[in-house]
DNA sequence: GTGTATAATGCAAATAATTGCACAACAACC
DNA sequence: GGTTGTTGTGCAATTATTTGCATTATACAC
């Protein structure tokens, strides 16, 4: 029931509709977990099921109405007991790896591009989580204590974004000895 | 069908049986792409079904006899179309970063033992990595083609392991001064 | 008033992955 | 002879995730 406390995370400082939510896990926690729409309005129904969330209707001028939800004194209980599990940590699933192990001479141009690719995307991503540190982590050891552990995770986006950049320099020099 | 491309890619150019497969996939692959025998199991049996994989029982002595799997031509054909269809990428879902989110002084010190051990299992893990690097991918331009794939996985896995552990000593001065 | 975009919520079916169990061959030790 | 450990294969049930619809409200441009 992993997303559902990244759900509950998201909530910790405010209501949140299952729109919100989902355009919010595009970005912030969104960097190290992710969740369709779908997948989020079903777990919001189960964690509201469960009494962990509360939800309420709100009116909107403009807009549809949404249905915002909000933490519930069990639901704040079960989040911080479960911060106290141990949870198994998986390792990264990625298919780009799986593919480099069949490079051969027919499909080096296409790996080479997909790593392109995704050297592009992260350049998007760590620039954006630069503005964000400018911003707002300027001094982490001066912010409240919550703040110190969201940091903490855009600190690893960021050596782990800038390392995966120098890594695609090393794959793209290398893939281009090999010969066609 | 991520996994079954995973598998295949593993009998590229040895035959495996099932329990061979869950091993291997503990190390190596198993890297950046984990899967229970449980799992391993029901995917042979369906990549079976499809063709792509043939089986042959193996007499064993001093061992129980086992069934190894073999890539068939068409086998051979669709994971070489696979590596050009464009993939969406990744998971990178972690737990351990939206724990993070949840810092507070309750919780501090359990955060940091989680990081110790994390840091702990990076250490091995990254070992085994030099100790392979050292072995098999000294000179990476003299690689054939195949061997040259296979190593910027690894390389990455380098890569990412040390920054993961230079997060790690960052992470624990900060939660360091937390005040409990 | 018709098309297009965005905000908003959801169901159903299929696939993927985890968890818990079960069983059998063989070795080696006590 | 019994227990423990490794090797080996598998099923069933549950949970998690993806894919493919489906619908409503509102704004805005043409």
């Amino acid at each position: 029931m992993a997303l559902g406390h990244a759900i509950m995370t998201a909530l910790l400082e405010d209501e949140l509709s299952g729109y919100e939510l989902a355009r919010d896990f595009e970005t912030s926690l969104g960097f190290f977990w992710q969740a369709s729409h779908q997948q989020i309005y079903l777990e919001l129904r189960k964690l509201s099921d469960k009494g962990w969330l509360s939800k309420r209707e709100v009116s909107q001028s403009g807009k549809p109405n949404k249905i915002v939800y909000g933490l519930t004194t069990d639901g704040r209980e079960a989040l911080a007991e479960w911060v106290f599990s141990t949870t198994r940590n998986q390792a990264a699933k990625d298919n780009l790896l799986v593919k480099l192990y069949n490079l051969d001479a027919d499909n080096v141009a296409h790996l080479a591009g997909e790593i392109t690719a995704r050297r592009e995307e992260m350049m998007r991503r760590l620039y954006l989580y630069a503005k964000i540190r400018r911003r707002h982590y300027e001094q982490p050891e001066t912010l409240p204590t919550r703040r110190k552990g969201v940091y903490l995770a855009l600190a690893l986006g960021i050596r782990q974004g800038e390392q995966f950049l120098a890594w695609c320099d090393e794959a793209l020099d290398l893939l281009a000895t090999v010969e066609t």
